[in-house]
DNA sequence: ATGGCGCTTCCAGCAACTGGAAGGTCAAGC
DNA sequence: GCTTGACCTTCCAGTTGCTGGAAGCGCCAT
């Protein structure tokens, strides 16, 4: 199978199948012409690749899961704390942004935002403000 | 004042402030040795840059945040404009990973975390799965 | 044989820094 | 006067995970 049949099945589109391989997540063999000749593993392990991404798991941990996803003698406990540090890292930055999508919601809700150029957004941001964190 | 006693006083860090002279956030003058002379005023706007960074803003968002804040004819509206959008993608990407959460957190949930290999996490994320979505 | 896709490689770029190497400067201490 | 060490300088590379584009083959149909 050509790398275009793998993008449409998978779903995982061509250039990034090629980054996959040069970063060792896929290990097609090649045909005579050269093409890469992928099989129906190569589809799987992609579309599963393709899941882990979608729920933010970094390239080091999909390559963790596939490695385990691929034993048969895995503990779903590995599984599990590499699910359970990514939920960790997940809420971290959920609480980042949430903290700043309060700051940023209280200085949107006192702007005018009229035509004149007083602003609280940026007397916040100004270092003359007393309000300062650290 | 050189580069070190400008990364005291604003609290951005040397590397960053030269990079941002480098994308011309910054235009201090130079000493006679090449040592970067800053005043005052460049401690004003770093700080300021390190605020709105810390807000999520864009670099580009700082470039425009900072002209607005030296521009005494802004209109309050432009600056809150640029909040608002600002807003609108820190939204969307709290969504991004409450869903990721939610999905992540039930997976979490249904895994044993034993030394047994099943695991629904896995079974989640393999292509035999039906609950595909997309 | 001529298109027009599809495949290949390699290089560059995104965002926003950060680390490190190689080297010049400056003030203090002996 | 010389060394030490803390600064400063520049430039290059790496981070994360792709994505776009150029140049150049292969393959199939007309």
């Amino acid at each position: 199978m050509n790398i275009g049949d793998v993008a449409r099945q998978s779903g995982v589109p061509p250039k990034t199948i090629r980054y996959y391989e040069d970063i060792g997540l896929v290990r097609p063999k090649r045909s005579e012409n050269g093409y890469r000749a992928f099989t129906q593993k190569h589809v799987h392990k992609l579309a599963f690749l393709g899941r882990a991404r979608a729920l933010g798991f970094t390239i080091e941990d999909c390559r963790t899961l596939l490695a385990l996803y691929e034993d048969e003698n895995r503990e779903s406990m590995q599984v599990k704390a590499v699910a359970e540090e990514h939920l960790r890292q997940i809420d971290e930055k959920i609480g980042k942004l949430q903290s700043m999508k309060a700051t940023l919601s209280e200085l949107i809700d006192k702007c005018a935002g009229d035509h004149r150029p007083d602003c609280p957004i940026l007397a916040d941001l100004s270092p003359n403000n007393p309000s300062a964190k650290e």
